[in-house]
DNA sequence: ATGTTCTGTCGAACCGATTCGGCGAACCGA
DNA sequence: TCGGTTCGCCGAATCGGTTCGACAGAACAT
């Protein structure tokens, strides 16, 4: 079933077919008719590797994921679907790539082999040798989430250290004095993972700027940690009296510890942070939370379309700062 | 950086570097060197499209995932992540289509446009056209679950019916009497899809056949709905002494619920179901469960390797029945 | 009647790989 | 010394599309 099959069954040249298909030139509607008749007939589909050759470009974006091995939280898995979901679309197909462990076959099948038109790259390091790789190879790209020197790359990303500051500063209007910060885990951080190091550095400098008290702790991702994060505040900072946390893997073992204390949110603790909508929706009662945008893989996508048409033009960068959603988990400082 | 280049700099022709590369003929050591040292200086990889046109075959899996706008479970987030990584240890890669909503011309792309080489298809219903479909267009496919009548097709599937059984039967030999089944959600169950159903026969069959009392409820797949379900069980049905669920995203929800209402595991409830790993370990106490294996996607990824190199062959299954892990969520029933 | 423009179609080149048939040189045994 | 193999390489065809130049015929202006 390819073109020249067609073009036969209908009594035209294999260049009528492709004209009648793509409009680029004018076809008479008589043949045009034929034609689609033809194709109809035969479900016909042209060749993707055959159009991808000719044209130079694939109609395929590539997404370098991280390994199985770092399961994926909601808000990447809310990423990669809405960048599907963009893609889509566009009618544009997407390639996985999962990188970072020790697939480096795949990422360099996917950059180099051409077999992408230009690559989404989600957790981002701030020192990170794919990016490198990927200007040497001019595939154009969009990060999410930003290296040290951002400004000669595309990329969209959360705002995490103006979030993580606003949130201080909404507890501290409450009167808060004494907050703790409940990070991702001790190895990101060390691995200079970017929303880790933002969400602290904007802590700690509105924790200075309103003149509070501030406590800074690492938790895995997970369930268990979060509750034992929650037990090891509680027991070496007894006074602390709001969390401010990222961390949405570590909720439900929060959530845990403080039914398990009897610690009523707000009343004794208010909780508040950086999450995707539905963890915060999800928790007892509603969390007061900066709702990270789902639709960021949307506008990933729609850079990298712009990047791949123009790919002369400077990089451009969006960074989200979404309101706070007042829900019911911040509250004034308990009375003693 | 086309094979030509490569050929003229190192002074042979191009269908020499092709054996060169592919072995599929002798080349001397010294001109194979020659053209190595080339490849090696201009960092080239053969064009993809080129290649997939003159052999006929992409090495690219498709996926088929449900649309963006259902929120994939955990099992599923495995699968996918799975299924990545055994392609990529293939040197697969693997091409992502939504499907199920309304993007059927991605769906169409990927298995008319000859842009894959196999596909794997998840989140099967009973009847589902998009089997139909891939069984007319002749791609080699594999399902994840299976349709009404399994036989012409290849699928790996958890047993969802027997598996169930075993933990009404492991109840009933803990002596519970009366038992209730937390479902997925009532869409799920009425447009026919498959754990939702088997998981169902299997627990009415098993509760006939213990002479039981049985309830079955549907249950909305968040936390919200969870905690709903316990409520409304504990009400209507405050006899039941013990719940078997295939519902993970219900969890966290019954979780709060139980703790809420004061009500001890296993000592006033037992709990037990079928689940992915990390979500029975997540839960306090930890819940005895059959676990889902987490490879299932591995397995897949084999079945269709195996199926695209003899599509000819009998159609494969395979039905995982995982013993079920004995933690803490299950005891005797209580004293009154 | 003649020259010009416009329409619709065709043939051929091309994209970048793989692969088959063939060919010269080296090597073998008789 | 000569016929037959083997080895290593080359040239050309091929996969299935797209696109450019050419061209016949109709429509139109002069």
């Amino acid at each position: 079933m390819n073109i020249g099959e067609i073009a036969r069954r209908a009594g035209v040249s294999r260049s009528t077919v492709s004209y009648a298909l793509s409009g680029k030139r004018a076809v008479s509607d008589e043949t045009r008719r034929r034609v689609q008749a033809v194709i109809d007939e035969l479900d016909y589909r042209p060749n993707a590797a055959a159009r991808a050759l000719k044209e130079g470009r694939t109609r395929t974006l590539g997404l370098v994921i991280p390994p199985a091995s770092l399961r994926l939280t909601d808000m990447q898995l809310d990423f990669v679907a809405s960048v599907v979901e963009a893609a889509a679309r566009a009618d544009l197909d997407v390639l996985l790539s999962p990188s970072g462990g020790d697939h480096d076959r795949s990422f360099e099948r996917v950059v180099s082999g051409r077999r992408v038109d230009g690559v989404i790259l989600m957790e981002i390091r701030l020192e990170d040798e794919r990016v490198t790789r990927l200007q040497q190879t001019g595939v154009p790209f969009v990060t999410i989430g930003h290296t040290a020197n951002p400004d000669g790359t595309c990329w969209v990303d959360v705002d995490y250290a103006t979030l993580i500051a606003r949130c201080v500063h909404h507890l501290a209007d409450l009167g808060h004095r004494r907050i703790a910060l409940v990070n991702r885990s001790a190895e990101l951080v060390a691995s200079g993972y970017g929303p880790a190091q933002r969400a602290l550095s904007g802590f700690t400098e509105a924790i200075a700027q309103r003149g509070l008290t501030g406590v800074d702790l690492c938790c895995a991702d997970d369930a268990t940690a979060g509750a034992a994060c929650l037990a090891q505040l509680r027991d070496e900072h007894p006074d602390i009296t709001a969390i401010v946390t990222i961390n949405e893997a570590a909720l439900p073992g929060i959530q845990r510890a403080l039914e398990q204390a009897r610690v009523a949110v707000p009343e004794d603790l208010s909780i508040t942070g950086v999450l995707a909508r539905h963890w915060a929706e999800d928790f007892r009662p509603p969390l007061t939370a900066a709702d990270v945008p789902t639709e960021m893989g949307t506008y990933a996508v729609d850079l990298l379309i712009e990047r791949i048409a123009t790919p002369e033009a400077p990089p451009r960068h969006l960074l989200f700062t979404p309101a706070i959603s007042l829900r019911a988990s911040t509250g004034p400082t308990p009375r003693r």
